[in-house]
DNA sequence: CATTCTATGTTTAGGTG
DNA sequence: ACACCTAAACATAGAAT
């Protein structure tokens, strides 16, 4: 349709669309931040995904968003993965004398090292395991961000009654079943 | 040089290179699948930093390598992220009452509902922050995939005294300093 | 707040070293 | 196993919705 609107050369008015060099620094404008990292959220949760699927592998990807509400992504569950992370992930290094270690300690026990170091520090307790639970059965479900307006009503229902589920069992966590 | 050797229209031989769509299921081949997840880390990792940089927003992303490798990736370090994510991550909401709500409740309830449920369970405080700021210090300067085999001599030396100081601050820690 | 559009920059499959 | 190459697929800035 409409043949003759075709784009000639002699169409002076550069428009400033497509993508520019991104410049690797904090987007001062608040607006356009938010509109950043929705979109870059969304791509960082497809690259996540596709990686989990293509190769079949266990991870997890938490953010923040600027507004501090909280988006995650984990196959097969983000819990899973932290809790993998927490007890094998960082092996239990440190025992070489740093002190003594000559600076020819080759690149990989460096790598190692710092590491190893990522878990050692602390070695708290999570104990909000069955809450957490239900809710990454929730959240697996609507993956991480499908929209739930395409759902069909019987899913929709089905959401319902695990909603009353996770209440029942949160009350009964409360008063301390 | 050998200007002969232009591509002519009648080559037949069709070069499978560039790339190909994608599929999206788990590579059966081993080898091929080593090489794609080596390159999806780096490109999930790349993405995920990029975010963090240019959203100013703290994520962490964690994954486990076919051979059950770790890599991981922070803002400002994994852990204080992990902590975070378990603590507030999922907001303390629940107070509509389920039973009594009907099916017909819209999405964007639902989703808010899911949304919040993400943020319940628990308040918990982080106090590693000392010692995990080093770590952090430590492990932006490898990022989290530098070829640590391309570093200098005198950058080896650096990283040891980093390490150095960071266990005598751990130790430190660890005697209740 | 997300999402659509388009022009462009970026990533990566498959090949080769 | 990684590093490099090419071209096709993909992601996304800026604007509008």
């Amino acid at each position: 349709m409409d043949s003759e609107n075709v784009p000639n050369l002699s169409d002076v008015t550069k428009k400033t669309k497509g993508r520019q060099k991104i410049e690797m620094k904090t987007i001062a404008n608040k607006c356009s931040l938010q509109v950043t990292f929705s979109k870059h959220r969304t791509g960082v949760f497809k690259k996540a995904s596709e990686l989990a699927t293509l190769c079949g592998v266990d991870l997890a990807v938490i953010m923040f968003s600027p507004n501090n509400h909280v988006y995650s992504f984990g196959s097969p569950n983000v819990d899973s993965v932290i809790q993998r992370y927490t007890t094998e992930g960082p092996p239990p290094l440190f025992t070489q004398d740093l002190n003594e270690a000559p600076c020819t300690m080759d690149e990989g026990e460096l790598q190692a090292h710092l590491n190893c170091l990522s878990n050692q520090i602390d070695a708290e307790k999570q104990r909000v395991e069955d809450l957490n639970h239900l809710l990454m059965a929730a959240k697996d479900h609507i993956w991480w961000d499908v929209p739930i307006e395409s759902m069909s009503n019987a899913q929709l229902e089905k959401y319902h009654k695990m909603l009353k589920e996770i209440k029942l069992k949160h009350m009964r966590h409360t008063h301390g079943e």
